[in-house]
DNA sequence: TCATTACGAAACCATTTGGTTTCATATAAA
DNA sequence: TTTATATGAAACCAAATGGTTTCGTAATGA
């Protein structure tokens, strides 16, 4: 699945705050161009291209209605980015919970090479 | 706290493909620049640069340990990026499930509007 | 029918980005 | 001391980015 969004990655997509501020925006409804474009300070057309952007990294998802055209938040693919994240969750906060975390939750599919104490973290 | 990343911010930093292998080669292990730049095709410069970005960002450390850089991983500001997604994290995977949590859990501050159907909700 | 509204495409522009090569400097090694 | 190594800063460049204004077209409404 995830239909391979070519040309725009949901990493560079979210990477303009502007484009994270639509996200909010549209995750609580549906609306068209204009009525979104007044809720920024820029071009109607500028936050189109925006939006265009979004859309090819399939975080929105559009539905022409009569004239207008409708956007709204598609989710999916921001599971990429918590994917990305989750592999650095072991390393931040109290990092020994998250080793326990790491071990308990058997998804061990990526041998990560912490060592912390010398122990061998295989124990069951 | 977080000591204001003025000039990038993480979601900029991690936008580029080389900064994230950078992320994951440094998270196992305290590397110089010369050793760094060896698993990249691009010059040592450019992956001097794309540190300096990082370390912009706050996302990594450097050290310097006689003529070398040394520079590791510093996860804590990707908890930014976390808080972010969490926001979303009602919008993906089993959306019924979402629903569900939100209506049980009564927090009701926002009007979420999911339309589980794709009917048009403004029908009246 | 004719005017208005909603929208995206196009052309254009300044700035940022990601890369290069060259150079200066600090440390290590011979 | 002299040479080699490690690194970042500087100058430069092409392409991408984020914005603008102008224009064409489709749908609504008077």
């Amino acid at each position: 699945m995830a239909a391979a969004s070519a040309k725009h990655d949901v990493f560079q997509a979210i990477a303009d705050p502007t484009r994270r501020r639509l996200l909010k925006l549209l995750s609580n409804q549906e609306m068209p161009v204009t009525a979104i474009s007044e809720h920024f300070p820029i071009s109607r057309t500028a936050v189109s291209k925006h939006l265009k952007v979004l859309s090819e990294a399939g975080l929105v998802k559009e539905r022409k209605v009569g004239r207008e055209t409708r956007y709204k938040l598609e989710p999916d693919p921001l599971v990429e980015l918590k994917d990305w994240l989750q592999y650095f969750e072991l390393f931040w906060e109290n990092k020994l919970n998250a080793l326990k975390r790491f071990v308990e939750s058997d998804e061990s599919e990526v041998d990560l090479s912490i060592n912390l104490s010398g122990e061998d973290k295989q124990r069951k």
